[in-house]
DNA sequence: GCATCGAACGTTATATCATTACACTCATTT
DNA sequence: AAATGAGTGTAATGATATAACGTTCGATGC
């Protein structure tokens, strides 16, 4: 399943990744939630909060959940992993001046990759 | 609507205004999503990706999901909106070296309020 | 006035994402 | 062996979001 994820570059759903291990045996979401659930602990997934959907971690560091950010590309979808330590410190630190203890950050942008914005200025010359 | 969520202080999904505003006359989930659709234009809500769910906008400025981030308290639900120019700004930056073009970004932390935090600390004392 | 158009709306149905409930297996403990 | 408890598979359900389609209604042109 984690090879399934690794090898999509994008973000897959629950339900995509059902799919994609039914050969395996896995039948029921439930199935697929649990071993998510699994290796996100292990720090071997990230959610990705505005898909709804998972990726695999592209740094093989356990458990950096808290200071890591995703670039998602609107036309291709492909989701670039990044880290922000200095940023989410930032926010922490932030924040805690009005008292509020953050336990982890989520961090998700929005945008156009660098092959897709090529594509799009060579159709728009 | 607005003023429904307004007053909640904490993010609303989509059928909990729904809920709410039956005696208003509305009946469907597709109704809740047009207005919504339409409120996020005019910058007036946003929504919290991590939640699945919406918050008025308390800042009362158009425009600026590209640069607002959320604190969510995981004990008592409550949301507060923050700016977070400089943050945005910083990652524009960092992954337009890579040459991803970022239109929008979304920052939410998960943590505890400075009022739970306290009422946690007593009863652990 | 009135036919035409198109945006907005209401209704229904459906798609998509996620969890609950429960029975069964199997390793561990007594 | 019986009791316990974690993990698993299945089915059902809950929660979130959108598609499809007909109607309403104001704007436009004749
Ligand atoms: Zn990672
Ligand atoms: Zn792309
Ligand atoms: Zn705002
Ligand atoms: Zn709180």
């Amino acid at each position: 399943m984690l090879a399934r994820l690794a090898k999509a570059g994008r973000a897959l759903t629950a339900y995509d990744i059902l799919d994609a291990v039914r050969a395996q045996g896995l039948r029921a979401p439930v199935q697929v939630y649990r071993a998510l659930e699994k290796l996100r602990g292990e720090g071997l997934v990230h959610r990705i909060e505005s898909l709804n959907a998972f990726v695999a971690c592209a740094h093989f560091r356990r458990r950096h959940e808290d200071s890591v950010a995703f670039a998602i590309c609107e036309t291709c979808g492909t989701v670039s992993e990044f880290a922000v330590l200095a940023t989410a410190r930032a926010l922490r630190t932030r924040t805690r001046r009005s008292g509020f203890v953050t336990e982890r950050t989520t961090v998700e942008l929005r945008g156009r990759c660098a092959a897709c914005v090529g594509k799009g200025s060579e159709a728009g010359a």
